[in-house]
DNA sequence: TCGGTTGAGTTTTTT
DNA sequence: ACTCAACCGA
């Protein structure tokens, strides 16, 4: 990959004003009086700030201050008079990303400059514009956002009208696989042939069934968010125009995870007339740290960025600010076995600090209380609990964490897991606003219309269902008519009468009343706030704390529909006290947070790298996993300390297990093996016995799996062939992947396990086959034969 | 309308 | 083994 130097004229170019030639004394009066913000910067991250012209491509390792140089850099371009705020386009994968980016961007430059209106993720960014395009795309400019548990039911509806059992074709996985494809950018009549097939062999005809009942609800789901940008810059030559010359500066943050629908809709901006010369495109990245494959992330966009854009300058910040050397070696020598890189080489200039330790636990519970053990000697130095996480792969190994602290009485935070906005009581509450504000939003009113229980059964809804799909009305109309008939039972019909007259009522005030307070009254009058307060269930004090909340929140917003515009696409729940906690949480979660001491257990085949990313992606999946190793360890800024226990349960069975191969790959030098004897010598009092109890056969250290781990300290120890790891599946999946199967799509198969099924796409000796009692799955050709 | 039973799934998760 | 959701019977 040959860095494009950047031209020492450069500076003259962009500059506001000619300057004289660099190197006299103007330049270094010019230098002195740099602007305060560049000051601090390496020489890397300087250029990165300073290379504005041009496609330009930032490799930010871990820790290289990679969040400083964007904000900078967005700054700079600001101080220099080159856009203004609305002319610049700044894409982040999260909100939360963009709104500390927000923050920083006026502490740099003062809050002389409003708020950046095109900084923000890629979908406020796409309902932002298609809000104004709405037409063009066939809907109306108060479409509504979908969120998944939307999405699942009206997919099940439509599964369920295409006389499908929505047992065996789970609404779920059509679910999965439209995302696939709105991921890929593909829209119904795009989907590869093979792909369609997938479910139930019609999944291109319910997608295409989906996205019609979609147009006719008025809504998107998040992946439309993308699509429909995309349909619309494609379809209407002149909105495209107009965006892209307003767009003087372009930045995408995280780069390595945006997937094949983000990327089109990039290239779509950054397209320019012949002449016109490149586009000012900053793509910033670390493809060591993409770990989001499984979700339509294509590295692929990272690595061929110089190709999409011809004589794009790379720059590679690799100027680790965050870890010790010993820390950063053994990440750095873990991430080098993987292929097809980039490629970066780290380094700091910091102390080699702490060796990387390596434990060996016998089982989870074991290694829960192994490294509760750890943070309280820590905390007794007096470092704080704030400063420690723990970082596992799945969130099922989270639980034996927090059963441990809760016996230890040590405080811990869980970041992650379910969003505020996603629990029931709060999308109950969000869907009383939205059948208010918006009557024909059938999603809502069906989800609210007997909750909490008003006699309305199913029988009721469903006849509510035939009538508006009949007539093509929205629900509530169909209601209202139905009210007006003798159809329903009475006591249906009269307390579905009344709720229609309350929609109605609390409708009229929406202009009198602040949205807060006709929220609460909403909330109120419809028995849903009752309903809690009745449930005698240990966590409905909790909803109604969460309800109240969400009142509150509602109060900084202009109107209920900025709010919930607002809710459907972003509100995080950042509830965090002011107490100091350790923190517990997904290595995913993990990404772009660092902590003095880290600990990262489960390192063992099987969980770490995770069999099922092996069993599905075979090599690719491992070097995922590989790379979330390495973003668990370059979280570490002091210490980082491994773990594997060498027997766990998984679902249930008690199952021994390897080490993980990623342990293998450490390089000894910056790794020790630690001796748990020292730890369990510790007053600790809890939980000693099954270790105890297994001395007299023997210490820990005979355990297969730590003998593994000594080995590891000498690599030149012969290893016997039946003492290698148990091969995995997916390890011969990886090895084999290419080699052509035998079978071709539509041919009749039949598995073990699943039974009968046809072939619906080849991949290599990867199948996928729809069963037919078992829906589509995926699997090896060696586990199927021909009927 | 509730509650017990059965069955399926059990990596990662944003928007 | 365990959880959670959907379903069926009282």
């Amino acid at each position: 990959m040959a860095d494009r130097r950047i031209d020492p004229s450069h500076d003259e170019i962009t500059a506001p004003a000619a300057l004289p030639r660099p190197g006299g004394i103007a330049a270094r009066a010019r230098a002195a009086s740099a602007p305060a913000y560049l000051e601090g910067l390496n020489a890397e991250q300087r250029r990165a700030v300073e290379t504005i012209d041009g496609p330009v491509l930032v490799l930010a390792g871990a820790g290289t201050g990679k969040t400083r140089v964007l904000t900078t850099r967005l700054a700079h371009i600001l101080t220099l008079g080159l856009a203004r705020p609305g002319q610049i386009l700044a894409v982040t994968f999260t909100n939360k990303a963009a709104r500390e980016m927000r923050e920083r961007i006026g502490g740099l430059i003062g809050e002389s400059v409003e708020g950046m209106p095109w900084l923000g993720t890629f979908h406020s960014i796409c309902v932002k514009i298609l809000r104004r395009h709405a037409e063009a795309v066939g809907l109306k400019r108060d479409f509504t956002i979908l969120d998944t548990d939307d999405q699942i039911r009206l997919m099940k509806q439509v599964i369920q009208a295409a006389d499908l059992d929505d047992k065996r074709w789970p609404a779920r996985q059509l679910a999965a696989y439209i995302d696939g494809w709105k991921n890929r950018g593909l829209t119904p009549d795009k989907v590869p042939s093979g792909d369609a097939y997938a479910f139930a062999g019609q999944g291109d005809e319910l997608y295409k069934a989906y996205q019609a009942r979609l147009k006719t609800l008025n809504a998107v789901d998040f992946g439309d968010l993308l699509l429909e940008v995309i349909r619309l810059f494609r379809e209407n030559q002149d909105v495209l125009a107009d965006f892209q010359s307003r767009f003087r500066y372009m930045l995408v943050d995280e780069y390595q995870d945006t997937n094949v629908a983000q990327y089109l809709w990039l290239r779509l901006l950054a397209q320019r007339p012949e002449g016109a010369g490149p586009p000012n495109i900053c793509c910033v990245g670390d493809d060591d740290q993409s770990i989001y494959g499984w979700r339509g992330a294509e590295v692929d966009n990272i690595l061929r960025f110089e190709k999409d854009f011809p004589g794009a300058v790379v720059i590679r910040l690799e100027q680790n600010y965050r870890s010790t050397s010993n820390i950063l070696d053994a990440a750095s020598h873990l991430i080098a076995h993987n292929e097809g890189r980039l490629g970066k080489t780290l380094h700091t200039q910091g102390d080699a600090g702490d060796k990387v330790t390596v434990t060996c636990a016998w089982d989870s519970e074991e290694e829960a209380r192994l490294i509760g053990e750890e943070i309280e000697q820590l905390q007794r130095r007096g470092e704080s609990l704030d400063d420690m996480a723990i970082l596992v792969r799945a969130s099922f190994q989270m639980r034996e964490f927090e059963d441990r602290f809760v016996t230890l009485g040590l405080p811990y935070r869980v970041i992650g897991g379910p969003r505020f906005y996603e629990r029931a009581e709060i999308r109950d509450a969000i869907a009383y606003l939205r059948a208010t504000l918006q009557p024909a939003d059938d999603l809502a009113f069906e989800r609210i219309v007997n909750t909490p229980r008003r006699g309305i059964g199913d029988a009721t809804v469903r006849t509510i269902h035939d009538v508006a799909r009949a007539r093509g009305i929205p629900m509530m109309q169909a209601a209202l008519e139905l009210t007006e008939s003798e159809e329903l039972k009475p006591r249906a019909r009269s307390s579905l009468r009344a709720l229609l007259d309350s929609f109605a009522r609390w409708r009229g005030q929406l202009d009198a009343l602040p949205q807060a307070e006709l929220a609460a009254i909403i909330l109120e009058e419809s028995g849903y706030t009752e309903m809690w307060q009745r449930d005698r269930s240990a966590d409905a004090p909790g909803r109604l704390e969460n309800l109240k909340e969400l009142l509150r929140s509602m109060e900084e917003f202009e109107s209920m529909l900025g709010f919930l515009e607002h809710i459907s696409l972003v509100m995080d729940s950042d509830a965090g006290g002011d107490e100091e906690k350790v923190s517990l949480m997904t290595l995913h979660a993990a990404k772009g947070l660092e902590f003095g001491t880290v600990f990262l257990p489960g390192w063992e085949e099987g969980l770490f790298p995770h069999q099922r990313s092996l069993d599905e992606n075979g090599r690719a999946g491992l070097e995922e996993e590989r790379r979330l190793a390495y973003v668990g360890l370059t979280r570490a800024k002091r210490r980082a300390a491994l773990f594997f226990a060498t027997n766990r349960r998984i679902h249930g069975l008690w199952q021994s297990t390897a080490s993980s191969r990623f342990l293998d790959e450490l390089p000894e030098s910056n790794v020790e093996v630690v001796d748990t004897g020292s730890l369990r010598t510790s007053p600790s009092g809890y939980g000693h016995s099954r270790f105890d109890s297994r001395e007299p056969f023997g210490s820990t250290y005979s355990t297969p799996g730590w003998q593994r781990a000594q080995r590891n300290k000498d690599r030149a120890a012969v290893r016997n062939p039946w003492n290698e790891p148990p091969l995995i599946e997916g390890e011969v999946l990886a090895r084999s992947t290419g080699a052509e199967s035998g079978y071709a799509v539509g041919e009749r198969v039949f598995h073990q396990k699943f039974g009968y099924g046809r072939v619906s796409a080849v991949d290599g000796n990867k199948l996928t086959i729809a069963f037919e009692h078992s829906g589509s799955k995926r699997v090896l050709d060696s586990f199927v034969e021909r009927h």
